[in-house]
DNA sequence: AATCGCATCAACCGCATCAAT
DNA sequence: CATTGATGCGGTTGATGCGAT
């Protein structure tokens, strides 16, 4: 007997999100937190299957998500971790925080690849010449690990909050009045009303869009639901949770280059650390279903190590690599 | 103005993984 | 241990927009 499907596929509608499904999803996600997928559609009348509902959250209603041009420092972290991580658009995501892997991974599919491709033809010459193979992939090797430790200082260095409480803890009690969603993009502190300019935009299209302009009543009384509902602390709590999983993720990364990197000579040794957890963010970690010696004792190694170190030089070092460098190893 | 080709991106599909039973 | 169901992930598709001819 196989496995039925997700949802049934009788009367499941197909293609773009209207507004209208957008301010239901949206409404009931508020209320209810994300999660459940499979309920959301019977719940909330929703002719969707859970997956859609859970994709249109996550890719594009979900709040701190930013949208449209990507800048060089994001394009150059998408193309070393790339080199570094592969086709791990979730993965990759997870250090580019308002980025969705789905708008990675087009961004990659329709620029980058174009781009790069470009630029390896141009040294295609050269790496004809290319000496010793094996010494060469050693040190791509050496150095994507060293990339990767300090992708993840940043990672945990922003879950820390050491350089940016807001990052991580959202302001619960402020309340974010319907103007904030005209206010300027990078202002921080405001996933939701982040959220609030997705929606807020997404509408104004639509009124632009529809002939009916003059009924504005969904707009407007949506607008008002999202000024009385958007200062709610669940969003909040909500807000944090979607931070912390993606912190978390990142910091996954790194703990499972510990036990992989166990046999393997690093500048940076983590049993040479020894220090006590005393940070309450550190221990926000503890509450992933992860036992909590596997992550706690990692944790107060990191966190000993980036007191430690202090200085923030993941980007310059990551950055400094020219693009050659990390791109050679992709063709 | 028409249409053709290309680029972009939201959304879908199928498979993998994990947890519950 | 096997089965089932929910969710996550990556590859792919298709609608749309836009510039070139």
């Amino acid at each position: 007997m196989g496995r039925p499907p997700c949802c049934d596929k009788i009367g499941i509608k197909k293609g773009p999100w209207t507004p209208e499904e957008d301010i239901i999803l949206v409404s009931y996600i508020q209320e209810h937190g994300p999660g459940n997928w499979r309920s959301v559609p019977t719940n909330t009348g929703l002719m969707r299957c859970s997956k859609s509902c859970r994709l249109r959250w996550t890719n594009y209603l979900r709040p701190g998500i930013k949208r449209g041009n990507f800048t060089d420092h994001e394009e150059k972290m998408i193309i070393h971790l790339q080199a570094l991580l592969g086709n791990r658009w979730a993965a990759i995501a997870s250090y580019l925080p308002q980025r969705t892997d789905n708008d990675i991974k087009n961004y990659w599919n329709t620029h980058l690849k174009k781009k790069l491709k470009k630029m390896q033809n141009g040294n295609e010459d050269d790496h004809d010449k290319g000496g010793n193979s094996f010494s060469q992939s050693k040190g791509q090797w050496e150095r994507r690990l060293q990339t990767d430790i300090h992708m993840a200082k940043q990672a945990l260095c922003e879950a820390l909050s050491l350089d940016k409480p807001s990052h991580i803890l959202p302001e619960i009690t402020n309340n974010y009045p319907a103007t904030k969603a005209t206010t300027t993009p990078n202002q921080t502190s405001s996933l939701y009303a982040s959220s609030t300019e997705n929606i807020a935009r997404l509408l104004e299209n639509w009124m632009k869009k529809s002939p009916n302009s003059g009924e504005t009543n969904s707009g407007n009384s949506f607008s008002n639901n999202m000024v009385t509902t958007g200062s709610s602390s669940s969003e909040g709590a909500q807000s944090t949770l979607t931070c912390t999983q993606q912190d978390h993720h990142a910091l996954d990364s790194l703990l499972s280059f510990k036990s992989f990197n166990s046999g393997y000579s690093q500048s940076v040794s983590f049993e040479e650390n020894n220090t006590n957890l005393t940070s309450a963010d550190a221990g926000n970690f503890q509450d992933e279903s992860k036992p909590s010696m596997d992550t706690q004792a990692p944790l107060m190694f990191l966190e000993k190590w980036l007191f430690d170190d202090g200085a923030n030089q993941c980007h310059e070092d990551l950055l400094n690599m020219s693009l050659e460098e990390s791109t050679s190893v992709l063709f």
